[in-house]
DNA sequence: ATTCCACAACTGGCCTACAAGTCCGTCCGG
DNA sequence: CCGGACGGACTTGTAGGCCAGTTGTGGAAT
């Protein structure tokens, strides 16, 4: 594929998706389109076209639309009427809100978890902060991310809550926006997590929910403090 | 307007809402039906017809599907496909989460507050509540949770952040849902609910973040007791 | 009387065409 | 050379129609 050929597909990355027939169609175009987000690949500030969309896609704009009304109503597009939908600018306020809900909404869920434990997840978290430590050492950025946000998901599903989860992924996501700017910057910060994860984990299991508090208090204010350099380095991605 | 016409309507009420020009047709619908399920005007389980939504509103179907897409997202009307539309059915446990997401933010809202109080939020709340004293002794409900609406909202607002207070509003609309089934056996809790309010307002104003986030807590949890009675009364509306 | 099947009515998913607003380059007049 | 008006090429918003799948009904076969 030429390098032409990449500018016509708007940016959208040149690995055309195929659709499943079997799923909604808008759901795969969500996805595909926040993940691209996310992992910055589409970047903030950055153009998007719904008839381009459409093209990649071999759809029409209605799905297409259905879509980006989803990733609207998140905070990840800006639907501007006659002017064009756009990834939205990054800013630390939004970003300090994230963490802000986050905050709350982690907080309690691990402060229930320790008033009420689950065994089961116990079992699921330790494999899933083993394998962290095998991506810490081999210093794979994508494979740790993965984890941590499956570490933090099997704490909020352990709820027996089902939306939780998802409240929490997408402010993490907000979050990881800003974190996947610089992502080889943080390598030095693994230890660190792992350390923080584990007495997240054991605090819960030794039932005392002051201390569980306090350990996740701790994690979300040191990975926020992580962000917080990012307007610096990348100030054009920032409102 | 006779009883046959109002069946044509799909039970959507006799009003017929016009749309203004100004903004934008999904929001209005999204907006009109949002408010129809809060208030039990549409019932739980409920069809809802996106044809007889676009003769009530005069357009076509592309922006009432906008509307209930969002709807759906929210969790207030399922769509099943080639099926129908379907106001969601109540459940305890669902419930039960909106709570404990509510309670998490509302907790982290007055704590903040009052680690840094704000002026003239309390102004506000103040001039809130004491309006809440008169609805209460009038005995008139739509105003009296209007108001807690507006007591809510305006603690998350003085946060400064701009999401909380949608995301507390949300949780509480589906709260909402469940007191609405019953609203004047509440009558009697008008009183206690106020005295409540006072106490958290008093607890942020005097900075102890732990006497307002108990007295939130107490709070919380005193509204959502007087939820659980719900499905005894109305099993037909809960899953 | 009961079971099964075919058909008609209706649903949401998707597509295409058109409407309305914005942006930018170009051309004309000064 | 400069400035403003105009037009064309975009953008998203909306309308309306077709399609595939579901559902309820009524008739036929047992």
């Amino acid at each position: 594929m030429t390098e032409d050929t990449r500018k016509l597909l708007d940016g959208l990355g040149t690995t055309v998706p195929s659709v499943d027939y079997k799923r909604p169609t808008p759901n795969q175009v969500f996805e595909y389109i926040r993940d691209e987000i996310i992992s910055m690949q589409l970047l903030p500030g950055q153009k998007i076209s719904e008839n381009t969309l459409a093209e990649k896609f071999s759809v029409s704009r209605t799905p297409i639309r259905e879509a980006l009304n989803r990733l609207s109503t998140l905070g990840f597009v800006e639907v501007r009427p006659q002017r064009g939908t756009f990834v939205t600018k990054l800013s630390m306020s939004f970003i300090l809100e994230a963490r802000f809900i986050r905050e709350s909404l982690e907080v309690a869920v691990v402060n229930q978890l320790a008033e009420n434990r689950v065994d089961s997840m116990a079992m699921e978290c330790e494999k899933i902060l083993a394998d962290q430590a095998k991506a810490a050492k081999k210093k794979d950025a994508l494979l740790f991310q993965q984890l941590d946000d499956r570490f933090h998901m099997t704490l909020a599903d352990a709820t027996g809550f089902k939306r939780v989860g998802g409240a929490i992924e997408l402010e993490k996501a907000h979050m990881d926006r800003v974190r996947n700017l610089s992502l080889v910057e943080l390598t030095g910060q693994y230890e660190h997590v792992l350390k923080q994860h584990h007495a997240i984990l054991d605090a819960i299991m030794s039932g005392s929910p002051q201390q569980a508090v306090q350990a996740m208090r701790t994690h979300m204010r040191d990975v926020f403090n992580i962000l917080k350099i990012a307007p610096v380095n990348h100030p054009e991605f920032f409102v």
